[in-house]
Formats: structure tokens, sequence, C-alpha cells
DNA sequence: CTTGACTCCCAAAACGTTTTGGAGAATCCT
DNA sequence: AGGATTCTCCAAAACGTTTTGGGAGTCAAG
């Protein structure tokens, strides 16, 4: 309600007193500390975050870019995620704002607006290409951002990422062990870096094994996606007898191509996301899932490392991939 | 990159005539205002945004509470309906910013500092209560703000909501159409808007049919809180044939206890939400959703009308509510 | 008595924009 | 020609805060 000098006018004091004495200044004496301080409280002031903001020359805010793409968002748990980071910047000082891309703008649009415009401290990334613009524009101008996800860009920036390579080929390897030999995979756009390093594991494990990697289809990361993919690879002379898919939305597209084409149900099949709905699908999905827990607080941490000017080669989480074991991935190594 | 003062420098201008070429004012020449204007475009120029919200007094962010609680955010498509809100407000310089609320904090307090610290033009809020402090503090600012879901506040404010009376009313009767008698709901906690109208929808109907009212069992709005529920209806003595369940979320709680009753398969089961998951639980879960398209950029233009200043009477949506028919809904109306 | 250190306070500048209230020149009307 | 009107432009104020660079006053040491 009220404003600071109407708040020292009341005290018989200057704004400058009045403002060092709620920041805790030691050059302001204690009574006279608590007397600001008991009337600020009681007024209910609170200084205005614009005046600050242009003052102290910091936003206060950190923008996050919401892909309006088909594929929706990645995670399942996105939100709890966004949640979760928002909470523990504002312990910070710092507020989350979402910046979706509006139709017929890129995304570059966005973080040139937000960070041309002073509108924020730090900018958080998903969906990272592998060569992304939106990356090069930040370093180009040199403001902190973090990413999810991984890219290809020759200068290090600041990242948390699952460990796909690791994950796609040790599924691919369990496949194998489990006597599969006809081992496909069901790929995402490959100019994702999610998308393009799980198809470089899925690959290397077959290389490993002395396998061909040609059964392989790329589709748009959705359901209906993984559907398409899937009805290719099913058309195919000798077909796959083990599905290795990119989302778990796209291995659910690929159960429904399963069940709709002869003997499908006895192809194994293994999903990345751990999607709630997963745990419903017949047969229950089995997936994979980056380990970690409060992704969103790591999200911030990073964050506000990066705006301390942390050095970004100390700012990368590579984190493991964990097998969720249901039932989906154990049907017979030779197909009908 | 570029002040205000630069461009004005090197343009041989003033500031004041430099501010007003960009904003189009027509007492700057047409000539002038076509110099300013490429030359702010070749120095990449952006307004800053504290210095204006400093000066308009406006601080071009609206902020959306997120609940911390249990139960998830109500809608399945919560996030996508931010981001459509966040990209309609886009549309005329409105950015959304997210408020989740930290572990021992009220909701009341985070809207206390937004509103107090003028941080915010204007407010969403999500999963309103019957008697809902938030929605009290709000009226009391007089600062402009849209509910989700309505209140009992004596004060009219604006809101977006589903009809879930009738919606569950009209449930309730479709069961007893088909022959059940003893149907029971399966209530969210009363303190909730939502939940209170919608068991009020199903007792309505079970008095119109002259049945009483008496197979209701509450829980939290989450799967373990339906699976719980439904449990102490089956151990009533003259247990349920159908039920009616607040959420969907609750609802698959409530499926998980049928599955483990003897004959359980045989209750009939209706959610609330139209989870994507619900597509995928055996049986398919039949439930209800609101109507309405692009919610997210109705709430955004509700906002923008409310900061104008339009009465509160004129923004209230109740929109209607749809079946949707799957399978769980089909058993038969005498159980076992 | 002078000096220096210390304590407590304040006036003024600065952040970058928008807006107010004209000023000077040109044009129009009579 | 004289006055009114229009067209361009601008200096200065304002928004509310934080920070800079002291300025009095007190006290102890020299």
């Amino acid at each position: 309600m009220a404003n600071l000098k109407q708040l020292a006018q009341s005290l018989g004091l200057s704004i400058t007193t009045v403002s060092r004495a709620l920041d805790g200044y030691s050059d302001v004496s204690a009574a006279t500390r608590e007397r600001v301080r008991e009337a600020a409280e009681k007024a209910g002031y609170r200084p205005n975050a614009s005046a600050r903001r242009l003052r102290k020359q910091r936003a206060e805010l950190v923008a996050v870019t919401l892909p309006a793409d088909p594929g929706h968002i990645g995670p399942p748990h996105f939100l709890d995620m966004l949640s979760g980071c928002a909470e523990h910047l504002a312990a910070f000082g710092l507020n989350l704002v979402i910046a979706p891309v509006p139709r017929g703008e890129s995304e570059l649009e966005i973080c040139r607006r937000f960070v041309d415009g002073r509108r924020v401290d730090a900018m958080l990334l998903v969906r990272t290409k592998r060569r992304d613009e939106r990356v090069e524009f930040l370093q180009s101008r040199g403001i902190p951002f973090v990413t999810n996800g991984r890219t290809e860009s020759p200068a290090p920036h600041p990242y948390i990422d699952g460990d796909g390579f690791a994950g796609f080929r040790s599924a691919t390897l369990r496949f194998h062990a489990a006597g599969h030999r006809r081992i496909g995979h069901i790929a995402g756009p490959q100019e994702y870096y999610f998308a393009h390093v799980r198809r470089m594991g899925w690959q290397a494990a077959m290389e490993e094994c002395g396998l061909a990697p040609d059964l392989c289809s790329e589709g748009a990361p959705t359901e209906q996606g993984g559907y398409m993919a899937a009805l290719e690879l099913l058309r195919q002379p000798s077909r796959p007898t083990a599905l290795v898919c990119a989302t778990d939305e796209m291995a659910i597209g690929a159960l429904r191509a399963l069940r709709e084409v002869e003997g499908g149900y006895q192809i194994s099949i293994i999903g990345h996301d751990d999607l709630p709905m997963g745990a419903f699908t017949s047969p229950p999905l089995s997936t994979m899932r980056m380990t970690g827990e409060n992704l969103g607080a790591s999200f911030a941490t990073l964050l506000l490392r990066a705006i301390a000017g942390e050095p970004a080669e100390q700012l990368q989480e590579l984190h493991a991939i964990e097998f969720v074991d249901r039932d989906s991935h154990r049907r017979p190594p030779v197909a009908a």
C-alpha cells in the first residue's frame, strides 16, 4: 500500500534511512532499525518491484520457453518440474514466467524479446535441437541460461540431460541378451538431440552385437507418429521381434499398431519417459526414465549458479537412465 | 542493447521525440518517424521493461498460483491451458508468471506478496474452495482476478467453471434410467467448491428419484483417496451397483478397489476430467468433461476484461459438462 | 585544543521510460 | 498585416527504489 516516501515522512526520517534500515545495513542504529521495521510491518509495506528492478538493473525474472509443437512437452511431470523450479527460484527472489511460442513466431524471436527487452535475468530452454538457434543466440548475448537436453553447440553451456545413449544402448543389449536378433528402433525427429542420441545408443548396441541397424523408422514424437513408424517396420519382409521406442507416447502408438497386425502381441516393446498411462496399457509398458529427484530444484540451482557467473563446464548434469520393468518387454524373441 | 538516450543522441533528436515516434504518436512527422523506426530496428532497440513498468505503473504481469497439495492440478490439460493463456496474454503485452506455494507458506501469503509488491496486474486462481481466503483478499485489495471454479463468496467475481451440479445430476439420472437403484458417490474434499457441487448434483438426482443419498464416501482427490473411499462403500451391507466419482483420478483408484473385491468388475463407474489414461484402464473409464475449447484463451480474455474494469457479473462463464462414453458405466444394474 | 575514528543520518543522483506543458516555426484565415 | 491554428519538436518531471558521497555530532586519543 505505502510508499517509501510516505513511510519515511510518517517516521520523520529520510527515504535513505528507511530503505537502509529495511535492508539491514549497519549504518542505521538498532533502535531506528527496529522502529522502521515495525512501522513497515504495520503499514504492510512492500517495495515496489518495478522500481527496484529498474534501479538494480535486474529483472528478478527467469523465462522458460514452452514449445508449441506437437509431441507435447517431453517429460511427463513437466508441470511438477516447473513448479519445483519456480519454488526454488522464488526462495532467491526470482520468479518464473512462462513464454509460450505464439503462432507464426519462432522460439528465437521469443528469446530476443525477453533478452533484449531486459525482461529476464536468465532463461530455461526445453527440447533442444542438435543445432539450436536459441542456444546460439543466448550465447552471443552472454545471458545466463540452462537447457533441458544437450546440443551440439561448439561452446559448452549449462544443461541437465538424461544419458539417452547409455539408456537405449543397454535396453537394446537387454533384448539381445534375451535372444532377440531383429531389434527395431522407432526414432523421433533427428533434429532433436534427445531423439538423435537415443538412436545412436540403439545403433551402437546393434553394432556391438554384430547386428545390422537397419530396422529403424522415424516419426513425429507423438502417438500417431509412433503408430505410423511401427506399421512401417511391421511391413518389412523380416519384421522385428522387439521394438525400442524413442518415447512412451510413440511406444503407445506402436502398441496400437501391434494390436492391428497379426501376431503383433508377440512383439516386445520398450519406451522412454515413464508416462503415468504406461502403467495402464495392455500389456503394461516397460520403459525408462531419467534418475534424480526434484529436477525442478536442480534446474533452479543451475540457473542461480549460472547467474552468479560460474563457468558452463561446471553446470552440466548428465543423469543415468533407469529401467522401469513392466511387462511389454517380455515377449518371446521369435516372431510368429 | 541500446538506450533511448543513446538512440536519440545518434539521431540528433530528443528522447521525447524518439519515444513518441516509436509509439506512433501523430505529433512527430512521418519522415522523422520513419527515420527513427529504421534506426531503432537497426540497433535492435527494445524498451527496457522495468523502466516502462515503473513509469506506467503497470507490472505487465499476471500470476497464476499453483496449488502444491496432493491431487495434482485438476484438469488434465492444465499445462496446455496455461500455455494457451500465456500466449493470448502475450498478444496484449502481458506475461504469465507461475507462483507455486513454497512449503510452509499459505496461498494467501503468495497473493499478498504479488499484489502488495505491485508485481502483477491481475491474478489467476485455480482450485477454489467454497470459502476462499485468496478470493476475499483480492476482493479487498480490488485487484482484478479470475478463478477457475466458483466460490461461495457473497460478492461476485469473475470465474470459469464447469456445471458440475448438472453433470453429476445427469450422470446419476443416467444410471437410474439404466435400472440402477443403489448409486454411490465417491466425493472429494467438501471444502473445495467443485467437490461440493458435484456431490450436490448426485444428491439432487437421488432425491428426485426417491432414493436415499446415503452411499457416499469422501476421500482425498487422489488415486489413493478414491481407492479408500471405494473400499468403504463396498463394505456396506447393501453395496452400490454404480459409482459416480468426483474425479478420474479417484475413479481410477476406485477401479483398483473394484478389482480387489469379489464381483467388483460388475459395478458401473464414471469419473470426471477425461484424463488421457482413462482410455487405457480396464474397463476404459467413462467420464465427463467441461465443454469449450481453448480454455486458456478464455481465461486470458476474462483477465484482460477484468483489468479493463468490466464488472464481475459480466465475467462469469459456466460451461456445460459433456459425457464421454467409454465402457465402465455399462455394467448390469444388479450386483452379484 | 586538535585530530581521527566512529556512529547515525541524509540530499541527491541514478536507473530508462512515458507524459506534461509548452516553444518555435510555418500555414491558414480574415 | 495580424491573429489563430497547425505542425514538429523538446526540456523537465515523474514513477519508487538503491546507492553514492558525504555531514553533523560524539568520543577517545594525541
